[in-house]
DNA sequence: AGTTTCCAATCGCAATTTTCTATGGGAGTG
DNA sequence: CACTCCCATAGAAAATTGCGATTGGAAACT
């Protein structure tokens, strides 16, 4: 039983990527009638058409498709592998490719970024900032190397390193009948109503939570886009809402007209941690990476 | 950015597998020194030595080892994908390897076996009879390719295909207090002796949760090898055990001195089914089978 | 001690595979 | 109808891979 090559497999996720010969033969730096020559060998070793070539455009077949996605795996896979001597010599060296989701990045990266390159100068952080389920998707592909994330949203069964906690906290108008408690209850939102950020951000997810658990009503049709927009909606009247203490001596100053008030008894709160590929031979990077994260962006509050 | 190629990682687990150049060299076809030279060009891309070479014997590296184990996994994956064809082309035919439990095995293969070959008459089937956690290392490692198990073990992000559910019953000798009882419940079994198979069974875990809940105890010093042997410890009036509903026309028949009771209320079970692995590009085809065995086993006591 | 045996590394040459350039033909485009 | 874009084919060149022969070192046997 003949194997395919990892050529095969370059040149079948060229071409099911770009659905073209020749853009498909340039990304892989051969010739369009070498790379022909492999799509065909592979077909015939397959025993299937992987492409319908329609004299007009490609076409990936059903098979195509399924095999083109395995493929992308395998070679993820294989670059991996082919990583491990850099892991070995240096560890936290070279490219690390990391995902952010936007309510924490603000708040954690400028601390975060510094305590990186000081402990690691070798290390080259590429950071992509994005909603937790396009991150998770990233990571699965093998286009990003580790994720930033609140660990209380559904990871299915990948490795989670913890970092920190973050409560969140009540933030209201500086007028605010609880402006000046020095602690909340979760009681003590029942009624009010709570400004949340737009679909898609597991912050609104977890805040949605809380709101139910309090009994608190979300203000609909007013779906911020960002952290600073929602405080600054609160500060604008129109409801309250929660911040993670990552972001509040950013967001909420009190020349704000803001007052944050942390909650006492129980506190709502999320969990910060690294989160990577079960299959990921960088676990070892990964711990030492959260390991710095926990010295160094922990003790950050005034 | 040079990749490994495929029969780098081949001659790489071959010679991680024997620890000798020469005998990996066999396993792969090809000569030694071209062995050789396959493991030198990949110690020298991946920037580290894999294999200490101590004149006398061959010795993994810790990197060795490390890029071994990921190979082995990228090459299971391979031959995952060049299976393919077979699977587009005629679901369900070629090999297939299954792991089974022993407390399965014998009761569901004879009739599974039998509508698998009229089902499917392509499909060459390998069984390989073990225990839950080596069938479950073993499709890891991609030597199985589905396996037949007891869904309630603990299988991680496993995909399963339910097949059937299992109800236990309880077995007692002929003369016991409850050997002419309609029904029993978990009450019944207070204070009962009661036997079980050896460590490393899942039906052994089973049963000792429902002693458990049952307050019953366990017979110590007398673990079963096999469901036949407990059974027969059971008629020799050592104790009562449970029998899964699909060993009972094999195991307890009346003239064994045995009589069988099933639970009424909330009825202990287990569910039989399929589990593969997430990667798998088989799914359609487990997907067939389940539904096959299904149909084909359930109906099947009297 | 001497000899045999076993193992892996090295070298040069041969076989195979891969890729390149050149070319052809179909199908849209202006 | 000329032009362009795309993929397939063909034959030659280049690169890779593999083999046999050989070397050198370390144990095992005589």
């Amino acid at each position: 039983m003949e194997l395919p090559t990892i050529r095969h497999l370059e040149c079948l996720v060229a071409v099911a990527d770009t659905l073209s010969f020749r853009r498909a033969a340039d990304r892989c730096f051969i010739s369009q009638p070498a790379l022909s020559a492999q799509i065909k060998q592979l077909e015939t070793l397959l025993g299937l058409p992987l492409f319908e070539r329609d004299k007009r455009r490609v076409l990936a077949t059903k098979a195509g498709e399924v095999v083109a996605e395995k493929a992308r795996l395998i070679l993820a896979d294989l670059r991996e592998l082919s990583e491990v001597g850099r892991l070995f010599r240096a560890p936290l060296s070279g490219v690390l490719r990391m995902g952010v989701i936007p309510t924490i990045a603000p708040y954690f990266l400028p601390k975060a970024v510094g305590a990186i390159h000081d402990a690691f100068p070798e290390a080259q952080l590429t950071l992509r900032e994005d909603q937790t389920h396009r991150l998770l998707a990233g990571l699965e592909k093998g286009d990003l190397d580790v994720l930033l994330l609140a660990l209380e949203v559904e990871l299915g069964d990948l490795p989670t390193l913890p970092i920190m906690e973050d409560p969140f906290w009540l933030t209201v108008p500086s007028g605010h009948r609880l402006a000046k408690r020095r602690r909340v209850g979760l009681k003590d939102l029942n009624g009010e109503q709570i400004l949340l950020l737009e679909d898609g951000h597991c912050l609104r997810d977890q805040a949605l939570e809380i709101c139910r658990l309090a009994e608190a009503s979300e203000l609909h049709d007013f779906r911020a886009s960002s952290l600073t927009t929602l405080v600054q909606m609160v500060a604008g009247g129109m409801g309250v809402t929660l911040v993670p203490e990552i972001a509040l001596e950013y967001e909420c100053s009190p020349e704000r007209q803001l007052s944050a008030v942390p909650f006492g008894g129980k506190k709502p709160k999320r969990t910060i941690g690294l989160v990577y590929r079960p299959s990921s031979l960088r676990r070892p990077e990964f711990e030492m990476l959260a390991a710095l994260l926990r010295e160094n962006v922990g003790p950050g509050r005034s």
